[in-house]
RNA sequence: GCCCGGAUGGCGGAAUUGGUAGACGCGCCAGACUCAAAAUCUGGUUAUCGCAAGGUAGUGCAGGUUCGAUUCCUGUUCCGGGCACCA
């Protein structure tokens, strides 16, 4: 009886289907166990194998937990909003509802034969109204929400309002830049003031932002979407522009992020990216005086107020509002130069720039402590969002300014003594202090709360903690995308009532942009007469909640019950990218936070375990083609009928090239071949599925395009071989392999298997198919424990031997082991190890093979649970007992200790493991072999290591 | 530029807490079966010297700690991910 794969899994995935195994309850009373997949956006060119890895991963846990008897949890649904698909519709005029359902519908049928456990009853796909109903709501709760620092928790706006009511601003003054007011300035204000008033305290605000602004195409453009400051379509000049912009007010919970991470299992590297993004500093804000005596003052952050006798020069950011005020007549038409300059560039390109630049106002302030004149500069490296906008540059302790003084000639002064060498800054806090007046021979980190005291003392700044975190942006000038539920009036944002939800996004007929910077809708009649906003929402407002959803999809009354996520929880194992470390993974705590602070949810962190799989890179090909120099004839011909050359003769000499291959070029091209010349070679991207390891199937790639149909070869020993680079996995670079022909050829089980054979998942690799051949021949051989092809039935119920028990509970030891630290690759080796040994023990018998059939479950549930069923067993082996380990079947008498002189191994001895030191002393020193490395000489020291090793030191 | 990872045979990788570097698989080589091929099975396979026994070197590079370092520390090179509107 053969191993018919395609018939076997067909079989038991239409079983599993009908009896709907996958489908789970929220009422149980086993522990419940919650595994998820990061939220997959439904791109349109499908999925390739670097795609499913994760999903395998979290499969094979979530089988493995099931077997270990919890209620898991494991649904998968989709992102279904975003810029690809209203792209899409842009340039094909489909509608995103349609193409993503077309979408959708492939993904799934991509997934199904890969044979996963999903709950679909619990489907959810945040483009649905009925999904997206609820994200409104929760916008709404942010919007009639406040952050009260006090009780460090969200709460009703409404709370707020009744403070202001009866004692005014008094409890909140310190939250935002705004005139302080009584309860009767609070009861005297119009509908407006006391909107605006309530705007600068809701946790999703409006307010303005800057934006990719692109003239020539009339849209905002995603920083996807622009390159070196052009469009990526049409190339043309992006400019930034400020917007009227909603946000989600995530700084007031950044401290509250930070501490979150103390209380989940991520990777310290995660932990690390969040925090570092977040950017809590601790440091001072200090008002300059300007020298021309004017009132304004210009306020610095500085995280090292202890180096304020160092300061040479001042510089602000590009948008700095003072730059008016700060710029003199003279330096009037260098700073506009600069500033637009600066418009023209992104965020990233100012970072990222090495080039020093900037340009001085002309204006000076005055240091608040000796008086000194300080010159204002303007540089794009000071972005205008983080802290004051505005620095003071201590050349001699930062890097950056110590650059820009040198770039400019601005004289340093040295703070640090002999700690600068005047060659580069140096940042240390250990210095003493000189040149600096009161601090003069303090350590640096002494000095500090000296400063931040006499600061508050002279009134001129205070000690200021600080986040690099910024207010998340909330809105997009986009189609397809959650629709605000808001309307305004008079310039008021008002929320629609609850039972209006949801708001449903209306039919247009063209994607293109409304008028000044808006979204498509405010091309809409309908939309515009009832003052909806224009707006929707980003891709991550449904992605930021979709895990409680899945917990109780089919809620018509909230978005998830208390009870549903009381049972459920936390996501106690969730696996996806490092790419969503700040972005996804930050929101989404934020929301987790928020609802828990309204007491909708009874957690507030919202993923226990993370685990980040890595990326799958693509194995790339290359084909070779010879260019040339010649008539226009020749070169149209050359080009009709191209010649390429196997990868193995492209670094030869043009000329000797060309002398090798004449008799290939006048046959192709004629006698007048002989008169061109080859220039070059480019190397050309060939598919992946049209080459053999590294030999071309030149029949199939002269197929592939009409202009290669009547290419020529120069082969090496008969073959076309190709070039080969690891690159990102992508259909442009041709080198994507399809799950499914892997599926169809070799079977879902083999699928998944290599995929995790590979290497650690969280590892990045590149993809290999030739490999897949040894995954497959170890679940030929498991096979046949079972079944000889031409025998058929070869298992027994004889009673298994000690030898063979031993093997099995390795195995069980070894899987548990690998398997809860999702060590997957190691898992799958040690299956083929125990195939092998039980291969050489002529193992068929039963008891051992059911158990083993059990173990092997998660990772190759279609084999698995055939031959569960050819054993006789009736019902699923998803629900089978999971064996347990009996250690004593695995206890050793002695061991062979590798025996090491001066740390070199040099022998191996058998020596029992009840053994002592001087025992073991006793018997290494007596060995043959030892004493010849010995020599003669008598040991120092033997170090006995039990049950690992022996080193004499000599 | 900044933040976070990674680097081990021809290839993917293993070595879980500092203790025999290269498990397992691919590829390659040799052999068995076969008219032949495929499939399957057996053996070999880090480099280098050696008929062999065995020796020497070896985990990106340069140092350090240790009886002992792929593992810990310092520096460095290259590659990958992210950097706030791709999701």
């Amino acid at each position: 009886m053969e191993y018919s794969f395609n018939a076997i899994e067909k079989k038991w995935q239409e079983k599993w289907k009908a009896d709907r195994i996958y489908q789970v309850s929220n009422l149980s009373t086993k522990p419940k166990c919650y595994v998820l997949d990061m939220f997959p956006y439904p791109s349109g060119t499908g999925l390739h194998v670097g795609h499913p890895l994760g999903y395998i991963a979290s499969d094979i846990f979530t089988r493995y937990k099931r077997l270990k008897g919890f209620n898991v949890l494991h649904p998968m649904g989709y992102d279904a909003f975003g810029l690809p698909a209203e792209q899409y519709a842009i340039d094909h005029g489909i509608h995103p509802a349609t193409s993503t359902k077309q979408n959708i519908s492939n993904f799934r049928e991509q997934l199904d034969r890969i044979g996963f456990s999903f709950d679909w009853s619990r489907e959810v796909n945040t483009a649905e109204p009925n999904y997206y109903k609820w994200t409104q709501w929760i916008f709404l709760q942010l919007f009639n929400s406040w952050y009260n620092r006090g009780k460090a928790q969200a709460r009703p706006i409404s709370e707020l309002i009744a403070a202001f009511e009866e004692e005014g601003s008094i409890s909140v003054s310190g939250y935002r830049a705004i005139p302080s007011f009584t309860a009767s300035e609070w009861g005297a204000y119009n509908e407006k003031q006391q909107q605006d008033i309530l705007m600068e305290y809701r946790l999703a605000y409006c307010g303005f932002g800057e934006v990719n602004w692109c003239e020539a195409l009339g849209t905002v453009l995603a920083n996807d979407e622009v390159i070196n400051g052009f469009s990526e379509r049409g190339g043309y000049p992006v400019v930034k522009r400020k917007l009227r912009q909603w946000y989600l007010r995530i700084t007031e919970y950044a401290d509250r992020l930070l501490e979150g991470l103390d209380k989940v299992a991520f990777s310290d590297a995660m932990k690390e990216m969040q925090s570092n993004w977040i950017g809590k500093s601790y440091g001072a804000e200090i008002d300059f005086a300007f020298a021309t005596g004017d009132t304004k003052k210009l306020r610095v952050y500085t995280t090292r107020p202890d180096t304020i006798f160092g300061v040479d020069f001042m510089v602000v950011a590009p948008e700095h509002e003072l730059i008016p005020a700060l710029t003199t007549a003279a330096e009037k038409k260098s700073v506009e130069e600069y500033i637009s300059y600066v418009k023209s560039r992104s965020e990233r390109e100012r970072l990222a720039e090495k080039k020093i630049t900037g340009c001085f106002t002309g204006s000076y302030v005055l240091n608040p402590f000796n008086q000194r004149q300080i010159p204002v500069w303007i540089s794009e490296y000071v972005l205008a969002g983080y802290g004051t906008g505005a620095i003071m540059a201590v050349p001699c302790g930062d890097e950056r300014d110590f650059k820009f003084a040198q770039h400019f000639n601005i004289p340093i002064t040295n703070i640090i003594g002999s700690h600068f060498d005047g060659k580069e800054a140096n940042p240390t806090k250990d210095a003493r202090l000189e040149n600096s007046d009161f601090l003069d021979g303090l350590p640096m980190r002494e000095a500090v709360p000296l400063v931040n005291n006499k600061l508050m003392e002279l009134k001129i700044g205070n000690p200021r903690v600080n986040y690099k975190i910024r207010d998340a942006a909330f809105s997009r000038q986009r189609y397809w995308g959650e629709p605000f539920p808001i309307r305004w009036e008079n310039g008021v944002a008002y929320p629609l009532d609850e039972k209006d939800l949801p708001l449903e996004l209306p039919k247009v007929e063209t994607y293109k942009p409304g008028p000044d910077g808006e979204g498509p809708l405010a091309n809409l009649k309908i939309w515009t007469s009832k003052h909806l906003e224009t707006n929707t929402m980003p891709g991550y407002a449904g992605s930021s909640w979709y895990y409680l959803r899945y917990m109780d999809p089919h809620n018509t009354e909230t978005f998830c019950s208390r009870g549903a996520s009381d049972y459920w929880n936390q996501v106690d194992l969730y696996i996806g990218g490092t790419e969503h470390a700040v972005g996804h993974l930050l929101y989404s705590r934020m929301w987790a936070k928020f609802l828990f602070d309204l007491g909708l949810i009874g957690f507030d962190e919202p993923y226990k375990k993370l685990v980040n799989q890595g990326m799958i890179q693509g194995s790339s090909r290359f084909v070779y083609r010879i260019e040339i120099d010649g008539s226009d004839e020749m070169e149209a011909l050359a080009k009709q009928k191209p010649i390429f050359i196997s990868a193995g003769m492209k670094n030869k000499s043009l000329p000797e090239l060309q002398e090798e291959i004449k008799y290939i070029l006048r046959k192709s091209w004629g006698a007048d071949a002989e008169k061109i010349k080859i220039i070059s070679i480019s190397s050309l991207h060939v598919d992946v599925s049209l080459v053999d390891g590294l030999e071309l199937d030149v029949t199939a790639f002269t197929a592939w395009r009409p202009e290669y149909a009547q290419s020529s070869f120069v082969l090496e020993n008969g073959k076309y071989i190709c070039g080969s680079e690891v690159e990102k996995m992508s259909k442009s670079k041709f080198n994507t392999v399809n799950p499914n022909e892997l599926v169809e050829k070799y079977g879902a089980d083999t699928f998944r298997m290599y995929e995790m054979f590979l290497g650690p998942v969280e590892q990045s690799k590149p993809w290999d198919t030739k490999g897949i051949e040894g995954v497959h021949r170890f679940l030929r051989k498991l096979w046949r424990l079972f079944f000889d092809e031409t025998k058929g039935k070869v298992w027994t119920t004889d009673p298994a031997t000690d030898a063979e028990w031993k093997v099995l509970h390795k195995a069980i030891k070894k899987l548990d082991e690998d398997t809860d630290r999702f060590s997957f690759n190691t898992a799958v080796s040690a299956s083929m190890i125990t195939v092998n040994e039980l291969g050489e023990l002529k193992t068929h018998k039963k008891e051992i093979l059911e158990q083993l059939l059990i173990l092997l479950t998660p990772y190759a549930p279609h084999i698995c649970e055939e031959l569960w069923h050819e054993l006789g067993n009736e019902g699923s082996v998803l629900n089978a007992p999971y064996p347990v380990y009996n250690e004593k079947l695995l206890v050793e008498s002695s061991k062979l200790y590798p025996v090491a002189i001066n740390g070199k191994t040099r022998t191996e001895l058998n020596i029992s493991l009840e053994a002592n030191q001087e025992q073991v002393e006793e018997m290494v020193l007596a060995d043959e072999s030892v004493k010849k490395w010995l020599n003669g000489n008598s040991p120092k020291k033997v170090i006995y290591v039990k049950n690992k090793m022996i080193n004499i030191v000599v």
